[in-house]
DNA sequence: TGAATTACGTTATGTTATAACATTGCACAA
DNA sequence: TTGTGCAATGTTATAACATAACGTAATTCA
């Protein structure tokens, strides 16, 4: 494992322990899992990956189970949109960030962590409450093609016109927090 | 069936017809039963629905099928944050949207179809392409809690602190099509 | 130490979705 | 009219994602 892995992994320790909880061995190796692989997992996935990786054998269960605590310790994400969990790429970062938002490639399934600018979240706010419901704290999920992805695929398109990325039908999902 | 929804029917038929698709009788009755019932539906949920409703029995199979060509007609939109469906809600428009943007509420699943201004969407978009994405024709969905639902759980709250919205996560979706 | 709590193992089951192949029914040409 | 093709639907099986239920082991703490 990476050294930059391992001091992450050492981060989250501190940031649990400091709340109280426990980043167990088995909770470390998925997390781990996850910040090795690049690109979004679903729990079946991780459990082969960590599996191959650390030789440690997982149930599928246990690994939702410690997937639902990296979530509730923000240490990880889970994707609404594509069933799929990633590590959450602040962990050394000290505000609790309680609007994660991420460009989900729908081709690499390659997963981005941005920044929506505050006023256009805020405007997102608006016209949710104009139209009657309420909107709080939004996980952002949008599915979208990466410009790598975008340049193999207009490499493909020069061969063979219609096919590829152009049928692709993909969704931006917002998770937010109500209530509180 | 009510009127209107029979007057709804009526125009997606005609649509489809100058589409050169048909909208056979079981497509007819899938439909409906999106259309009557007004909370999004999984396709299991939809197959017990239109047993009740119309006495007719689908396979899921079947069902998916139908779904699947009731979404290339534009009549009816794939939840992707809430793996349901429900009926567009404009069939009787002339504009075929390619940017339908939905809130579902995570308590009663009602769901509405809502218009977001274009210049919070092009904000999005300029957002997502600063970060090496492209995300073309939004579909975002947001998982919400509606008005109604909100009250209620104000209502709990008032007896019962902690509990209630105030522990449900959701997350907003925008799918989206590239190429072309 | 012993009770309570937390984590983990195990098995079963539920839910959502697709694959693969068979059958039906209709349009149209021979 | 019969055959052929094609779209729609039926049927069965299975993949993929997720949770329930219950027991055991480890950890914490009075
Ligand atoms: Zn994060
Ligand atoms: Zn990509
Ligand atoms: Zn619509
Ligand atoms: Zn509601």
């Amino acid at each position: 494992m990476s050294k930059r892995i391992e001091t992450l992994i050492a981060q989250a320790d501190k940031n649990c322990t400091a709340r109280g909880t426990r980043l167990t061995a088995k909770r470390k190796q998925v997390l781990a899992g996850l910040l090795n692989c690049k690109r979004a997992l679903s729990a079946y996935e991780l459990v082969d990956y960590c599996e191959q990786e650390f030789g440690e054998t997982f149930s599928a269960m246990s690994v939702y189970r410690i997937l639902e605590f990296l979530e509730q310790e923000q240490l990880a994400h889970r994707l609404n949109l594509a069933n799929k969990y990633v590590a959450c790429s602040h962990i050394c970062e000290h505000h609790s960030h309680d609007a994660p938002q991420f460009l989900i490639c729908q081709s690499c399934h390659k997963v981005s962590e941005i920044i929506i600018p505050p006023n256009t979240v805020s405007a997102l706010k608006q016209t949710v409450a104009d139209a009657g419901f309420e909107l709080k704290s939004p996980q952002i999920e949008m599915n979208c093609i990466c410009n790598d992805c975008k340049t193999k695929a207009l490499g493909r398109d020069h061969r063979n016109k219609q096919h590829s990325v152009a049928h692709s039908q993909s969704t931006t999902a917002m998770t937010t927090q109500a209530g509180t």
